[in-house]
DNA sequence: TGTACATCAGTGAACGCGCGTTCACTGATGTAC
DNA sequence: TGTACATCAGTGAACGCGCGTTCACTGATGTAC
């Protein structure tokens, strides 16, 4: 699995062609056999098969190698979250939950990123792309919670950036204590999904929705 | 900072006395400034005035010092719970609140021992000592939602676990992205532990609380 | 109370290993004319 | 179209370092009698 670019003849010779690509593939691996702090340059370099000296023509060092990772990451998770909210069709509140469970889904499909992008602790401070891809992906829940709350009556509406604030807590909260494969995760008798929508639902009961008797 | 216990005449000569302790509270220093990841032996002993082999005498390997560092923490954790919600004084919803305010405290006051609980990816399978104590701590959330829920009408009941895994994840998702002191962490227009009792209040009214008119 | 002995807890030197990083280098690629 | 040259991307050898781990050892402590 050393050339594993997506199609193309594997590249050969002196020059590799596609090595940046190749050793954020690699950060992947490792990042999801040892966690995060397992991904080491000399290791990733190896993976694709070239020298150790190489990565240092794409990466300053291993947090730049992680932070491109957690890039990669968001953008791919901002894509997903959009997909399923899909501009509230055909219906706010039905899209928000199917917007839910691609969260989760992200975070159980993709461990890797999901990791790099929450947990790996890449400093979000000095580096403004970043912090930019971030608040992308969470622009989406945003946006998606502010048309859910224009469907209350405009004097018992709540800030829609805290009602995203608190459904993004729950999302993450449960897929990182309940959501992940990992040996010490904890076990409980519902799923991630189940509980998610569940608590989703109590949630937004509590703010008054669905309000609108027209919809189910 | 040697030889840091809490009294007593600081130990000399061959044996160190208090080594195990002093191995703890190192890990926790190192956890403080590195991360997880950055707990070492070698820099445990260096940390404690001993030579490198001597931690070997205490525990197996790192993960041993580590699942020791969490299992401290879950004791600590529970204790602090326990005594904020002081057994539903004077009223469930209060202490329910109180004890939420508590939760992110330590999340913020032992930021060490919260990694270790919940990040540091210490395998809860193969220590049944460590599970236990974090059922624990979690057991002291469950008691509270099920005073909680017990103020609900029986035939509107939902299930208490239910209930307080929501509350724990939500808690937990604020901690793990808002409540600590890291770079890296996103920020956000209101602290904490607003936003964690928004949260809950919301979610509780979701639930019909408080039902009861008596209850203020 | 004293003595002999077993056990415990830490020593310090040593080892192999993998990592990060640098360096002068060189093969391959692109471009100006 | 061909040639000269600059630039790019990867080499491979080397280095110092810190870590994990083992080992025979030894100082200190506890206990049986």
């Amino acid at each position: 699995m050393k050339w594993n670019q997506d199609d193309g003849p594997p590249p050969r010779g002196y020059h590799h062609g596609n090595l940046k690509e190749t050793l954020i593939r690699a950060a992947l691996d490792l990042i999801a056999r040892k966690g995060p702090s397992g991904v080491t340059f000399a290791e990733a370099a190896r993976f694709a098969g070239v020298s150790p000296a190489a990565p240092y023509r794409h990466f300053r060092d291993r947090d730049e190698l992680l932070a491109n990772v957690a890039l990669r990451g968001f953008g791919l998770f901002e894509a997903a979250l959009a997909r399923a909210w899909d501009d509230g069709q055909p219906e706010p509140l039905a899209a928000f939950e199917r917007m839910g469970r691609a969260y989760l889904e992200f975070a159980r499909t993709e461990p890797a990123y999901y990791s790099a992008m929450f947990e790996a602790g890449v400093p979000l401070d000095d580096n403004q792309e970043l912090r930019a891809a971030g608040e992308g992906a969470f622009g989406v829940i945003r946006t998606a919670a502010e048309r859910l709350v224009a469907q209350l009556p405009p004097q018992g509406r709540p800030p829609a950036l805290m009602v995203a604030l608190h459904v993004w807590a729950m999302a993450h909260g449960i897929a990182s204590l309940f959501g992940r494969g990992d040996a010490g995760r904890r076990k409980v008798p519902m799923s991630p999904d189940e509980l998610l929508e569940a608590g989703v639902l109590v949630y937004l009961r509590g703010l008054g929705l669905p309000s609108d008797p027209a919809v189910t």
